[in-house]
Order: structure tokens, then C-alpha cells, then sequence
DNA sequence: GCAATACTATACCTCCGGTCCAGTTAACCG
DNA sequence: CGGTTAACTGGACCGGAGGTATAGTATTGC
């Protein structure tokens, strides 16, 4: 793991500053010159670490997923740690979901799973692909939760487990325009508030 | 209203074509030419019907909103003739809208509000105003519901109307985004019907 | 039949994505 | 310490597309 600091720091403030640019003007409503002026980098060093803009393309959705997968794990973890019974569990992580994205500073920057499924006919069928695989983990994220919970819980609720999960995912996408247009991330917070009160009602939690 | 049909078939063709290619690959991924090939008229006409692209991005959002209002407004007067109760009117409002989506032939095309939103530094402000308008209305056509049926219905609640509003948008944004990245409308359907189904438990309806 | 509308056809220019390469600096390695 | 390699800088270049402008033509309404 011979990390090459120099190397890496480069790359990264590449894609950190191409994703920020890119969830403001889209992906092809973003030039190749307008990342290269913010991560303050040249044309030759940029073709150094990607190959063109699908190869950035690849490489952004890649690393989006993986940081989602990375805060996830977290406030689940933490969640676990607070509480045995999985649907409390399941309720944490809602809540501790809702804070984090409620004290952010500035507005939800957005969502680069939304951001390309609304120019996917620009990427390749790999691309596609990752962000298909992206919303199917945070189904199976939250799919996994529900499923402990039935379990232990009897509820009368005819909506399947998976449209329920799903509707995280919906819940989230839906919510971050609505703060983004709105310029307003309690606008977010309120809808995850929501669906969490949705949880506990179908589950009649105390 | 001396609606000239030459004229009218022309640019309507070019909004209708315009959007369907937008939605696909983004207002900025789009070229003009990929326009004037489907909609199969030549530069010159396109420049005399339209100021550029950004007066093309105007009349499409306008448009959208206005067909978007026809949709509701439609799907509003028939639940209002089927009952006269309004919880009841708006779970079949509801119902009717997933019918009516469940029912499309292809995937849902997408929403022109969430693609601009998407690409919203590449706009100018009115545009982006009439975005946050259109969200804005759907939110007051939901809200206006919710008022009615507080008036008839207890609910131990503490989610406000506006937010349970609000969640309209984003289950229908999102769940087009799932309908979209997994080629199944039956996502977006069953989104709404479980949006529905919160409503009909918070409510206590029969 | 005359003016306005609704175009067609074409020429043009800029800018962008992408390629290529020659040179330079920093790191690491024996 | 000297050589190799990684990590760039800088700049030239090109093909193509986005976008503009304009001159000419057909259709319609009056």
C-alpha cells in the first residue's frame, strides 16, 4: 500500500471538484476546463489520471457510492450500538441520518445517482449499470432492516418490504430536490422524519 | 385566438421532440441537431420559433407545468364526482394517478423539473423560478386536500400538511427515477400506492 | 395580389472534447 | 548518488458540434 501522496491528493481534488461542478451544471453542461480551473490542475495532468471524461465518469460514481456505502455503515453501526430491538434500530439510523444532513452547513449539494439517471443515454451501459447497483443497495440496505424487523413484529401493512425500502430511496431523491429548488435542507430532514413516522406507525411502534 | 395550425404543429413537434431527447440524455447533453433530426425541420425554422436554446428551455418548462396541471386538475374533478368525502377524494385521486401511470405502455419518460434541477446552474433565474413554481403548485394542490380532510378527520399526526405534501413530489420524483433506472413503472406505482397508504393510515380510513 | 408568417438552405465562427508530445519536477531505490 | 519512474506542466492541434446570421422561398390570411 505504497500510497503516493502526491499522486492521490491530485486525483481526488479532481473528482471532489468535478462532482461539485457537475451536481451544479450536469455532466455534459460541464467542460472539461471548467474542473480543470477549479481543482487548478492542466489539461495534460487531468489525461494523466483519467481516461477522458467517461473514465471521470466512471471514476466519480464509483467514489460516490463508496463514500454513501462508507456513511451508511456508519450511522448503522451506530445504530446498533444504541439499541438490540431492530426496528429502534431502524429509527436511529433514520434520525441520525436526518440530523447529519441537517446540520450541514450549506444545502444537500445533491445526488449523483440522480444527477446521471437523468442523462443516462450520455454514459455507457457500465455506468448505467453502477448506478443501478447503487439504488439496489440501498434497497437491500433498508430491505435487510425491514426483513429483522418482521421478525419480531406483526404488521398489518399490505406494502411489501421492498417497495418500503424503496421508498427511502425516493423519499431521499425526492427530498434533496425539494431542498435544492427550495434552498432549504430542512426540507430534506422533514421528509426522512416523515418516512421514519411512516416506520413506526406500520410497525406501531411506542 | 387565430391559432395558425401550420405554425403551431411545427413548434409544438419541436417541444414534444425536444423533451422526450432532453429527458434522455439532459438539456445540455442535448444538441440542436439531435432536435431538427427528430422533429425533422431545419435550423432556420428552429431559430424563428424559438430564442436559442434558452428561450427553447423556457417554453419546455412552461409547457410541462401547464400539461402537468391539465394531468392533476383531470384526475382532481373526477375524484371529486366519485365522493364527496375528502379523504376518500384524494385516496382516489391517488388511485387513479398510479392507474393512469401503471397503464403507460414504456417507462415513464421523466420529469422536466427534476432534469432542470439537475442542471440548474446552466438556466437562467426565471427558469429556475418557474421550476421552484412548479413544485411549489403541487405542493398547494396536495395541501389543499390535507386542509380539507383536517377539518373532517382527526389525526395524532405531528407531521405537518405541508410536509405530507411535500412527500407527494418527492415519492413521484423518486419513484420515476426508480421506474427509470429499472425499466418497471410498477416501482413508481407502487410508490404512490404506498404514499397512499400512509395517507389511509394517518387518517384511520376505513 | 400583397404583406406577413413560416419556414429552407447555407455559410460561418467559436469553443470544446480529445489527442499527442516534449519537457520538467519530485520521489524512490539500489 | 545517479538512474528510473511517476506525476505532472504547457502548448499545439484537430474534428465536430453548438450557435448565429442572413438571404431566399413557400404558404397563408386578408
Amino acid at each position: 500500500m505504497n500510497t503516493n501522496t502526491r499522486s492521490n491528493s491530485s486525483r481526488e481534488r479532481i473528482l471532489a471538484c468535478a462532482e461539485a461542478i457537475i451536481l451544479q451544471k450536469g455532466f455534459s453542461g460541464t467542460s472539461i476546463e471548467d474542473i480543470l480551473e477549479k481543482a487548478s490542475i492542466t489539461k495534460g495532468g487531468f489525461f494523466y489520471h483519467f481516461d477522458g471524461k467517461p473514465g471521470l465518469a466512471e471514476a466519480l460514481i464509483y467514489r460516490y457510492l463508496e463514500h454513501d456505502d462508507l456513511l451508511f455503515g456508519e450511522l448503522l453501526s451506530q445504530a446498533a450500538d444504541l439499541s438490540e430491538d431492530p426496528l429502534h434500530r431502524l429509527l436511529i439510523f433514520l434520525k441520525l441520518l436526518s440530523e447529519k444532513l441537517g446540520s450541514m452547513k450549506q444545502t444537500h449539494p445533491g445526488c449523483l445517482v440522480a444527477s446521471f439517471t437523468y442523462e443516462s443515454q450520455q454514459f455507457r451501459e457500465n455506468i448505467r449499470d453502477l448506478v443501478r447497483e447503487g439504488m439496489l443497495r440501498w434497497r437491500k440496505m433498508i430491505a435487510d432492516q425491514l426483513q429483522q424487523i418482521d421478525r419480531q413484529y406483526a404488521t398489518a401493512s399490505d406494502i411489501s418490504p421492498e417497495t418500503l425500502a424503496d421508498m427511502f430511496t425516493a423519499i431521499i431523491e425526492g427530498g434533496i430536490m425539494l431542498a435544492r429548488n427550495f434552498d432549504d435542507n430542512r426540507l430534506l430532514v422533514n421528509q426522512i422524519m416523515a418516512y421514519r413516522g411512516f416506520i413506526r406507525v406500520l410497525y406501531g411502534a411506542s
